[in-house]
RNA sequence: GGCCCGGUAGUUCAGUUGGUUAGAACGCUAGCCUGUCACGCUAGAGGUCGACGGUUCGAGCCCGUUUCGGGUCGCCA
């Protein structure tokens, strides 16, 4: 009734043919006796002419104005090669208005003069509608639909199947903040939006699924940053029973390369991925999350300071990194890095050496630095050396993220490829220096490496985790974790971070009593797709790949959410009104 | 919650040392135009400079408070 073509399609095929498009119009030019106008649909654009008797017809008609058109194919008399539909245009017989716009938009779409990423994003996300229409953001959503797509077949292919785990789950205790949901049924009880369907899925490995798979909702009520989305987030989520920590890196190394060459002109790492301990991480990149796009390393260099005369560094961990041909940046780059490290990552000090074109040593800290530096950590004729000094964590920190800024500033980074690691070995508790107590440092529910004996018999502080990230080109992608299936094992894990056995029984007790019934071992890990569909997007902000995302402080500002609700619906609920000041 | 950045026309931005009537581009409106495709040309409309208070003869600009938004740290088992 409306079309018989879309306004991708047509080309000198069709000359002569009667056809009929509909879609939005997108641009006009009217040049008196003879407009041209550009019907955009999902699939393209099409030229449209309006002579003649139709010279009139179209006078009224806006921008974004959705129409359907009848009319026939014909060859231009100018082509236009830019575009897949040139070589045709549709003279116009028959115009339909099917859908009147206003005639002055919050924001121009489509414009070639204005990046739609440069418009503020809350005006984008009032009327995120319009901002959809945009082919950037439009294409983002398709790419998303399509990744998902391929994550499905894929893990089907593995032999993985979808089961779908409860919205309305319960409140738990260790971890983010919940959404609560409050219940009509039963007064003063609320039930709490999942923040990862962890418990479901075990239970689902306890119930006998080999392999179990979802594309989850996840909800967590913590602040957001520009790659976290804000309140909710989708994860590939995933648990196989009779499993091992490579079993899980498989799967991940068989699905990821192939969704993201499926849809990323980008080079692609294959499988197996880079392993890297969590202490080395720190040691090397100074962060958990390292961006192997980046050629730079962190050494030690505190051996080499032992008996320095330099005070910064007496009794200090000191940590290097070679900037290879770093020597050639003037004194005012020096100065700028060293104004970052103290001013954005509060470091004391950046100390700097230059090797020079006869291997020499001057500039910075040279009267301080000995001439067995350049052996001792690989520097050559022309490079720079950066150092800090602080204590052990700090130290690894400070000059984690100087590495990055060097990265940044002097363009190290590899071009157009996505570089994936595994973090392994995360260790299983951490120090709380707030609480003076031992915390779990990661996720309660890790099996730790050497099981019972280890909880029993080693420092806590010492033990690791069967627990992994995925990152990719900077992005932590995924957790995972080879699961603490034994109740014994389970029991004791939670007595270091200072929980009874009763505990874990009100608190986790669906898993704690299912697993005294045979339970297989598992393993499992949950990549992010929102972060996912970013990285192949090379988007930096999750939001332009959510349809509708909530802003900064969790709010809908195309829908106005949250609002408020009526004083009937509270008391429906048993909750009490209260007057909130404004 | 801390720190940093920002809010000027529908949109993106400029606005000098505090000084006349706050500008540009795009968009919008009207007119002209038969081969445009980022059409072109002419004219026009469009502003509580986020809000409040202060300093000053005078504030878009300086100071204070506040609000909204973004980035980041905390947080995110």
């Amino acid at each position: 009734m409306y079309r018989n073509h879309n306004c991708g399609e047509l080309n000198l095929k069709s000359v002569g043919e009667e056809v009929m498009l509909a879609g939005w119009v997108q641009r006009i030019r009217n040049l008196g006796e003879i407009q041209f106008v550009d019907l955009r649909d999902e699939k393209g654009i099409t030229q449209l002419v309006f002579s003649g008797e139709m010279k009139d017809a179209f006078a009224e008609v806006n921008p974004e104005t959705v129409i359907s058109i009848t009319g026939k194919v014909r060859e231009r008399s100018n082509k236009n090669p830019k575009m897949p539909t040139g070589d045709i245009e549709i003279e116009v017989s028959n115009l339909e208005i099917l859908g009147k716009c206003k005639s002055s938009l919050p924001f121009e779409i489509n414009s070639e003069k204005i990046d739609i990423e440069n418009v503020k994003e809350d005006l984008r996300l009032q009327y995120r509608y319009l901002d959809l229409r945009n082919d950037k953001i439009h294409n983002n959503i398709l790419l998303r639909s399509s990744i998902m797509k391929s994550l499905r077949k894929y893990m089907d292919e593995l032999g993985f199947i979808e089961i779908q785990t409860p919205i309305l789950a319960n409140s738990s205790p260790e971890g983010a903040r919940d959404y609560l949901v409050p219940s009509r049924l039963h007064a003063g009880k609320f039930y709490a939006l999942p923040q990862a369907p962890q418990q479901f899925k075990q239970l689902l490995m306890v119930s006998g699924f080999d392999k179990y798979y979802q594309i989850a909702p996840c909800f967590r009520d913590e602040d957001p940053r520009a790659d976290r989305a804000p309140g909710e987030f989708y994860q590939l989520d995933f648990e196989m029973s009779f499993a091992t920590q490579e079993d899980v890196f498989a799967v991940m190394e068989n699905v990821l390369p192939k969704v993201f060459k499926e849809h990323s002109s980008w080079k692609v790492d294959e499988g197996p991925f880079v392993r890297i301990t969590y202490n080395e991480a720190m040691e090397k990149y100074g962060i958990d999350k390292p961006d192997l796009r980046n050629p730079l390393i962190i050494q030690d260099a505190t051996e080499l300071f032992a008996n320095t005369e330099f005070n910064a560094f007496k009794c200090k961990t000191i940590k290097a990194i070679i900037v290879p041909n770093g020597a050639e940046q003037g004194r005012k780059f020096f100065d700028q890095m060293s104004e970052f490290a103290v001013n954005e990552l509060g470091a004391k000090g950046l100390a700097w050496v230059k090797v020079d074109e006869d291997n020499n040593l001057n500039g910075g800290i040279s009267k301080f630095v000995t001439d067995e530096i350049k052996t001792e950590i690989g520097a050559k004729a022309g490079d720079s050396i950066f150092f800090v000094a602080d204590e052990l964590k700090t130290a690894q920190k400070i000059a984690g993220q100087v590495r990055i800024e060097l990265g940044k500033r002097l363009d190290l980074l590899q071009k157009d490829v996505f570089k994936f690691c595994w973090i392994v070995d995360f260790p299983m508790y951490e120090y709380n220096e707030d609480e003076e107590k031992i915390d779990f440092s990661h996720n309660p529910f890790s099996m730790p490496q050497g099981g019972l004996d280890v909880l029993n018999n080693k420092d806590a502080l010492d033990i690791l985790a069967y627990q992994y990230d995925l990152v990719c080109n900077g992005y932590e992608l995924s957790s995972g974790a080879v699961r603490n299936h034994n109740p014994e094992t389970m029991v004791k894990a939670f007595e270091i971070a200072g929980y009874t056995e009763e505990d874990v029984k009100t608190k986790f007790g669906a898993l704690y009593t299912a697993f005294q019934y045979g339970t297989p071992p598992h393993a499992g890990c949950a990549p992010g797709l929102d972060r996912m569909v970013m990285l192949i997007a090379n988007s930096s902000n999750i939001r332009e790949v959510i349809a509708f995302p909530k802003n900064k402080k969790a709010r809908d500002v195309m829908m106005d959410s949250p609002s408020v609700v009526t004083d009937e619906q509270l008391e429906e609920v048993h909750i009490k009104a209260t007057e909130i000041e404004e």
